[in-house]
RNA sequence: GCGGGCGUAGCUCAGCUGGUAGAGCGCUGGAUUGUGAUUCCAGUGGUCGAGGGUUCAAGUCCCUUCGCUCGCCCCA
């Protein structure tokens, strides 16, 4: 016997599943579509060099990663960040900036699992590359927002939590930590939610911080007004750009959903300007969502500096939030017609009538089991149809068959030739 | 990486201090052969996660291993 369970953190979709994977991912697709957003995709398959990062970033740690008959190093991508760059890059003369592309893919990651997360899920990823004006950011969370909400969220439910790494880079340049560690010291910091403040400390440290300059930061951190911020602070781009993305996000009518957050810096070290992450008010559950600028990932491929903004929204986590707060849709089978023939000589016309049927665009299956009615019946009110074509032999005679409402509980005979436009 | 819990029918689980497996639900068939509910009857169901050990005898005790799950560590 074969083992029957799927691999380690990977899913199966049962059809049941499915309807749920779809109804998310057309939620994700509409609202992208309807902002203007085209869709693309890559294969999973992607080179590990992709994904080999100085930075320490933790994704390129987890690559589920394997060499292939010829000796190449693969891996299935973790995420979908490098693939749009590597795509943006192999086609950058002919591209004309800025553009919007959304996709879903499926990424992978070999690591431990936890609630909330697999070794497989998809994401749903927007970005606006080529736009370096703040206004990217600001359609990209209007994005975000409209999904969210059509996602049946309201700002009880979910709020962006936002911060510029500007800030961070304004804070690390007062107090003398070099350039080339603010990096590795965001890695550090976006772990501060989730681990002891002496482990935190001990690590920023052993990056070669002094514990002066740790306990600066500190300070620094702990003031959560922007404004006092801009009063301590040299350098006050991040804080600028910030204020203005409120201000535009104010006048689209969408600032509530908005807070700023110091704390944000997210993990993934290409990230230079606006950083959030959509969490419950509350934080209660790890982020849904995380994105931000990236405007150097694409020179550290080796091309020209290009700006970038996207976002990754991850199925599992919108799901786990949407069943614990009773939000998941109720998504029955549908069927618009099904035919249920009672003797093998009604194939025939059966596969006839389903055929010019299906060619008016309605979903019509057959019930070939020919058991008895009752059966045939519970059958299709089981299988969500809205009408029950019975071919009985003695309608038949007269090319006539059984239509019966399966809601109203009501039928009658009808000509087979007029069965179409009775349809309509 | 370290602990705790769990793994018995398709699903949810019961099975006391060792004596060769049970319920509900589901599924299949039937209760005047052309009609959806409820009810009733019958049937289908499991090498007790896997491997090894102790024993006359193991679902039950011991060891190993795999998987799920919850903490901690680690980390998106």
């Amino acid at each position: 016997m074969i083992d029957l369970q799927p691999v380690k953190g990977t899913r199966d979709f049962f059809p049941e599943d499915m309807r749920l994977r779809n109804w998310l991912f057309e939620i994700w697709r509409r609202t992208s579509v309807q902002a203007g957003f085209e869709e693309y995709d890559t294969c999973v398959l992607e080179h590990e060099n992709l994904y080999i990062r100085k930075a320490g970033d933790e994704i390129s740690k987890q690559l589920f990663s394997f060499e292939d008959k010829s000796g190449r190093r693969l891996a299935l991508r973790p995420e979908m960040t490098p693939s749009l760059a590597r795509l943006i890059l192999q086609h950058n003369k002919s591209l004309s900036l800025p553009i919007k592309w959304f996709s879903i893919p499926q990424c992978f990651r070999y690591e431990r699992m936890t609630k909330g997360r697999r070794r497989e899920h998809f994401q749903w990823n927007a970005d606006i590359i080529g736009q370096p004006d703040i206004l990217a950011e600001a359609e990209i969370l209007l994005l975000l927002i409209s999904a969210c909400e059509s996602l049946g969220l309201t700002k009880k439910e979910f709020n962006i939590f936002i911060s510029d790494r500007r800030i961070v880079n304004a804070i690390l340049n007062q107090i003398n930590v070099p350039n080339d560690l603010h990096s590795k010291v965001m890695v550090i910091l976006d772990k501060r939610d989730k681990i002891s403040s002496e482990a935190l400390l001990d690590m920023l440290e052993n990056l070669g911080m002094s514990e002066k300059q740790v306990g600066m930061l500190n300070d620094y951190l702990s003031n959560t007004d922007l404004k006092d911020l801009e009063k301590n602070l040299n350098d006050t781009t991040g804080v600028e750009q910030l204020n203005r993305l409120i201000d535009i996000m104010d006048a689209a009518g969408k600032s509530a959903y908005l807070k700023f957050d110091i704390s944000i810096v997210r993990g993934l070290s290409y990230y230079t300007g606006a950083v959030f992450e959509v969490n419950s008010p509350d934080k209660k559950h790890r982020a849904i969502c995380g994105g931000g600028r990236y405007d150097s990932l694409l020179s550290a491929f080796g091309g020209e500096t290009v700006p970038a903004v996207g976002f990754g929204f991850g199925d599992v986590v919108a799901l786990d939030v949407l069943r614990d707060l009773g939000r998941l849709p109720e998504l029955p089978r549908k069927l618009d017609y099904t035919i249920i023939p009672f003797a093998s000589e009604q194939v025939g016309i059966a596969l006839k009538i389903a055929a010019d049927l299906r060619m008016q665009g309605y979903v019509v299956d057959c019930n070939f089991s020919m058991k008895k009615m009752k059966k045939n019946i519970r059958h299709a009110n089981e299988s969500g149809a809205e009408k029950a074509i019975l071919l009985f032999p003695e309608e038949l005679t007269e090319d006539k068959v059984v239509i019966r409402d399966m809601i109203l509980h009501e039928q009658k005979p009808v000509k087979i030739t007029e069965l179409i436009s009775i349809a309509e």
